[in-house]
Parts: structure tokens; C-alpha cells; sequence
RNA sequence: GCGGCUGUAGUCUAGCGGUUAGGACUGAAGCUUCCCAAGCUUCAAACCCGGGUUCAAAUCCCGGCAGCCGCACCA
């Protein structure tokens, strides 16, 4: 296959009511694009069957969180800080630079700094243009989310958010209780996010708002095994581990021979692979590429991309991560909530335990007001502190308090403990909806002798059928109508034309990829049958008009166009 | 954000200081018993935006915006 000429793909989108440059006519945004009516069909029907294999297939459930969140949802997730970067320029040749890069030498932790001390420490070590030597602006942050406030005057800091996981990790404990207390479970959200890039580029592939589909597995920290794991651990996948050595191999060795560290990873990124080649990518054309240790975020323990080889080169469409703890733990430390899950313990353990038991009695009257804060710091000591002296001191705000052994006893308590609470980890497949339409059409385009076609797969095919009347009178457009009433009212879009000679209208649907044409002609007011074409084979089979829904139905789940003929 | 190249109907493009801005494809209306972009007639549709130079700018200059390529960035 040649890699298909991105320029060529665009152009199609454009004309024909895929794609277009948003706001157009003030000149354009890089980065903003609005989807035309085809193109809104075929990312709805990307989303809608991905869902089925996420929320039908492996019962995740849906939720749908706002685009907009306020500063600390992104403080506690490591966005605010870890995702602005500090630039400086060189005032001579133009060259940028990351500044923390420039001053790794002198101090241990650089990007810790803010603009003004790093702007110092780079002056200390009379940093210079590494091109031609240059002076050097002072730092620059640049945050790639898009900040915003909400509410009036002030207001509050929020920004747009870059990715919808949050959404999901900070609604844990309500979608844990929704879900009877359990893990594993899954959750998943459809939606916009944004991330102000420096250049967009490269049409869909890098966009400033852009659409996500994420799916949040929460498992026990222990236990990142998986049922339906069995089922399909036979299956090969091309795979690009990170220790160079690309390679097809079966699911089951790769965890075996951990190269995919668990089993819910592997059995995601094989669901990965099956839906892009399920929507039409072309499986030779497939990888699934590790992140190196040193690309991986710092927060993931294993990350798996589904890369699809585009005329662009070989693109990330999907990320597959181990995600642990981070998140989950990040937002309990910040908001101070509960995340966690409980595991009961098949039966109830009673711990047995020493502790120091303070005498409220007599440290009431010595300590008065302090008493309380006393008595907590010597509950908290360790009954080997304690044992056997006359007195113990305690340490508080450095004041010091002498404590006579007549205020605590060492007792020993017995105590019910019937589970323990876990941080869940979360396996995360993150899907860009955008890439993965353009990486669909890329790998549908054929183009013969100038003559266009996307093949695309009915399930993801804007129109699903084209209806034509071979001349636009004698009844014949009557009857078409006809057609294309009882397939509308079924639900199946279907396209209308009876302009322009018929080769014509099957080129018009073959470029946008509409998977079969019916045709009304003059026999078929006699014998009341119509031809269905195919689009791949541009063959025809004669079938009886009251069959025509029924076809169209089996084409679009998945019935060959040969084994049709059968049926009529 | 930097550098290079580039912006003319929906698309591809001609133009090289004075043009009614030309063509092809697409699109629309019609003719043609018309099954694979056929033919014929008619029609619609463009100089990215803003400044400047000039008697005169699509054309030259500057700035912006957008696109492509490279660099950087990409949780």
C-alpha cells in the first residue's frame, strides 16, 4: 500500500461534507475543525460501537462530566504544574529552548522553579544560545490547558479540561456504590477535551479541541488478572516492546514472558486492535508499540500505544496504561475524601494489641486545656515508650509535657478488624476519536486511475445506501421513493438521487463510501425487482423490492455481498 | 514559538503591475429508455484579511491569519 497523500484525504473531507476549518470565514483557527454532516455520522456511529464493546460488551458504565472543572481538580492531578513548560528564546537566531533543561547542571530540581528563580538561576550560569550564543529571553510559561474562570469578577480559576479520566477518577466512590461495591469495574466517558497546543498541525491529528473516548478500569491493586482474559489469549497481536525487538506473538506468551505486564492490560489492548480493525483499519497496517521507560508518564507502570501507519507516518491513535494508583491517590490527598475500596476479609480477624490508655481522670485536673491534646499524643505512642517508667514526655508545638505514669495504663485491646481499605489501580485505554476517524478514512482510501473510492465498512459508513431511480419518470422515481421511505423509517440512512446519469451517482456514493446502490429501472416495473450494488465489486444481483430492507439490513451486519444472492 | 515554502470559485489550477480574472472537475436546471464520473444546452461560483507603494495591485512591500515541511513541544 502507498501511504495515502494526507493533502488528497483532507480535500475529500472538505468537498463532500466530512470536514471542514472551523469559523472559515474569520480567517480559521488552527487546530478547530467542524465535523460536516458525513463526518458527524461516522464519528457518531465510531462512538456509538465502541460503547458497545465497552458498555454492552464489558459492562463498563457511561457517565458524562462537564468540560470545565475548577484549578485544584488539576493541582491534585499534576496538570497545572506538570503540564507547563517553561521556554526561553534566543534573541538572535530565534531558537527555543525548555529552560529547566538549560539549568539541569546547576540545581537538582529546575522545574520546580518559578519563572523568576530559574530566570536567576539561568543568568548564575551566564546560560547562552546553544546555536550561535545568543542572549536568552527570560523564562516563559506556557500551560498547554486553556485557563478560564468561573463566575463573575474574580471568579475562580478553572480550566478546560485535557482529558476526561478526572471526571472519572473523582467520581469513584459514587460509581463504586452504584456498582454494589465491587472490583473490578469499569467506567467510560465520550467527550471533548482541550490542550492549547504551540502548533496544531497535521489536520485531525492534532487538534485544540478534540474528542476522547476513555474507559477507567478500577482493579484491586493485587489482582490485575481477568476472566475473559482465557478467551482470548490465543490471539496474536504485532507487537513493539520496548526492548527493541518488534514481533507477532500470542497474548498469552506476552504476559508470560511479561512483556505485557497483566493480564487486563493485555486483554485491552487486544479489544484495542479488535475495534480499530473492526471500524475498518487495515490490521497490516496496525502496531502495538510500549512506551519506552523514559516516555512513559509518571504516573504509569506499563503504557501501550495502538499506532496506525498513515500517510503521515506511523501515528498514535490509542494509549493503553497502567495507570496504579496515582490518580485516585493524588485526589485523596488533595480533597482529603475517601477513595477507596473496602475488601472484606472472608472472616472478620480480631487483632490483638497493646495500647496506651490515657487516665482522663488525672490528666483533667494537671494539664486543664491541654488535657485533650495530651491524652491524643499519648494514645499515639508506642507501648514500648511507655512500659515500666515512671513518667514519659511528650513533645507538642515543642512545648514539653512530663507525664506522670498515674495519667495512662497499657492495656490490651481486642479489635474486630473485618477488611482492610484498598487505593484502586486503574487500567486505562484512552482512545482519540478524531485519530482514529482520519486513521479509518486514511486506510479506506483506494484510488484507481483518479477514480475514488473509501471502502468503508457499513458500520461505519455515513449513508448506508444510495436509491436511485435509472430515469428520474415513468414511475420509476416512484417506486425508488418507495425504497427510500421504507429504509429511512427502518433507520438506515439512505441517499436519494435521480440526477445526473447512474454512473455518476455510484461515483458519487463510492467516494464517500456508501456501501450499496439500489437501482429502480424499467424491468422492475414488471417484475417489481430491483439491482443492489456493490460497492468494492461494483457487481449487481437482481433482487424482489420486498426484499431490498432485509438486504440492506444483512449487508450492514456484516453479511457478504456474494452470499446475498442466496437470500433473495 | 522559530525557520523555509505557499494562499485565486466546493476542488485543482492559469495569471508575473492595466484581463469582462481564464480553464478543468464538481454543483444546479434541462434534453437524452441512461447500469458505472458519456454527450449537449443553460446557469451559479473565486483573488485569505489589513495596511503601504503606484495614476493603476490577484500580481510589488509590510503585518496578521491559515496551510504544508523542518525544528521544538506532545501529561
Amino acid at each position: 500500500m502507498i501511504p495515502m497523500d494526507p493533502q488528497e484525504i483532507l480535500s475529500l473531507c472538505k468537498r463532500r461534507g466530512f470536514l471542514w476549518p472551523a469559523y472559515d470565514i474569520y480567517g480559521s483557527v488552527a487546530g478547530l475543525y467542524d465535523y460536516g454532516p458525513l463526518g458527524t455520522a461516522m464519528k457518531n456511529s465510531i462512538e456509538n460501537y465502541w460503547r458497545q464493546l465497552y458498555v454492552l460488551g464489558e459492562g463498563f458504565i457511561e457517565i458524562n462530566c462537564p468540560v470545565v472543572a475548577p484549578e485544584p481538580v488539576f493541582k491534585a492531578s499534576g496538570h497545572v504544574d506538570a503540564f507547563s513548560d517553561m521556554y526561553v528564546e534566543c534573541n538572535s537566531c530565534g531558537e527555543t529552548y525548555r529552560a529547566d533543561h538549560l539549568a539541569a547542571d546547576k540545581h537538582p530540581n529546575p522545574a520546580s522553579l518559578n519563572e523568576e528563580q530559574l530566570g536567576k538561576v539561568l543568568k548564575e550560569i551566564g546560560a547562552k544560545c546553544l546555536e550561535c550564543g545568543g542572549e536568552l529571553t527570560s523564562p516563559k510559561r506556557f500551560n498547554l490547558m486553556f485557563k478560564t474562570s468561573i463566575g463573575a469578577g474574580r471568579g475562580k480559576v478553572a480550566y478546560l479540561r485535557p482529558e476526561t479520566a478526572q471526571g472519572m477518577f473523582v467520581n469513584f466512590s459514587q460509581m463504586y456504590r452504584y456498582g454494589r461495591e465491587k472490583l473490578p469495574f469499569g467506567a467510560v466517558q465520550v467527550g471533548r477535551a482541550f490542550r492549547n497546543e504551540i502548533s496544531p498541525r497535521q489536520g485531525l491529528l492534532r487538534l485544540r479541541e478534540f474528542n476522547m473516548m476513555e474507559a477507567e478500569l478500577f482493579v484491586h491493586p493485587e489482582d490485575k488478572t481477568w476472566p475473559k482474559f482465557k478467551d482470548v489469549k490465543g490471539e496474536v497481536l504485532p507487537l513493539v516492546p520496548n526492548s527493541g525487538d518488534s514481533r507477532s506473538m500470542s497474548l498469552d506468551d506476552a504476559v508470560n514472558e511479561k512483556i505485557i505486564r497483566n493480564e487486563v492490560l493485555a486483554y485491552f489492548v487486544w479489544l484495542t486492535f479488535k475495534f480499530a480493525v473492526d471500524i475498518g483499519m487495515d490490521p497490516k497496517r496496525l502496531r502495538l508499540r510500549q512506551h519506552i521507560k523514559t516516555e512513559m508518564a509518571h504516573y504509569a507502570s506499563d503504557c501501550w500505544d495502538l499506532e496506525a501507519e498513515l500517510g503521515y507516518g506511523w501515528t498514535e491513535l490509542v494509549g493503553v496504561a497502567d495507570r496504579g494508583s496515582y490518580d485516585v491517590q493524588a485526589h485523596i490527598d488533595h480533597s482529603g475524601a475517601d477513595l477507596t475500596a473496602f475488601e472484606r476479609f472472608e472472616e472478620p480477624k480480631e487483632i490483638e494489641q497493646e495500647v496506651v490508655k490515657p487516665n482522663f481522670g488525672a490528666l483533667g485536673p494537671l494539664f486543664r486545656g491541654e488535657a485533650k491534646m495530651v491524652s491524643e499524643a499519648l494514645a499515639g505512642l508506642s507501648t514500648e515508650k511507655v512500659k515500666g517508667k515512671k513518667e514519659v514526655t511528650v513533645d507538642l508545638d515543642g512545648k514539653k509535657f512530663v507525664v506522670p505514669a498515674s495519667c495512662y495504663e497499657v492495656v490490651r485491646k481486642i479489635e474486630k478488624v473485618s477488611g482492610r481499605k484498598l487505593v484502586p489501580h486503574v487500567i486505562e485505554p484512552s482512545y482519540g476519536v478524531d485519530r482514529m476517524l482520519y486513521a479509518v478514512l486514511d486506510h479506506s482510501y483506494v484510488k484507481k486511475e483518479d477514480y475514488v473510492t473509501l471502502r468503508l465498512k457499513p458500520i461505519v459508513a455515513p449513508i448506508k445506501a444510495g436509491v436511485f431511480p435509472l430515469m428520474p419518470r415513468d414511475g420509476l422515481d416512484t417506486i425508488a421513493l418507495e425504497i427510500f421511505d421504507e429504509l429511512t423509517r427502518s433507520g438506515i440512512t439512505a441517499y436519494y438521487d435521480d440526477s445526473g446519469s447512474i454512473g455518476r451517482r455510484y461515483a458519487r456514493m463510492d467516494e464517500v463510501g456508501t456501501p450499496c446502490c439500489i437501482t429502480v429501472d424499467y424491468d422492475s416495473k414488471d417484475d417489481h425487482s430491483v439491482t443492489i450494488r456493490d460497492r468494492d465489486s461494483t457487481s449487481q444481483i437482481r433482487v424482489k423490492k420486498d426484499h431490498v430492507l432485509e438486504a440492506v439490513k444483512a449487508l450492514m451486519d456484516g453479511v457478504g455481498f456474494e452470499s446475498l444472492a442466496k437470500m433473495k
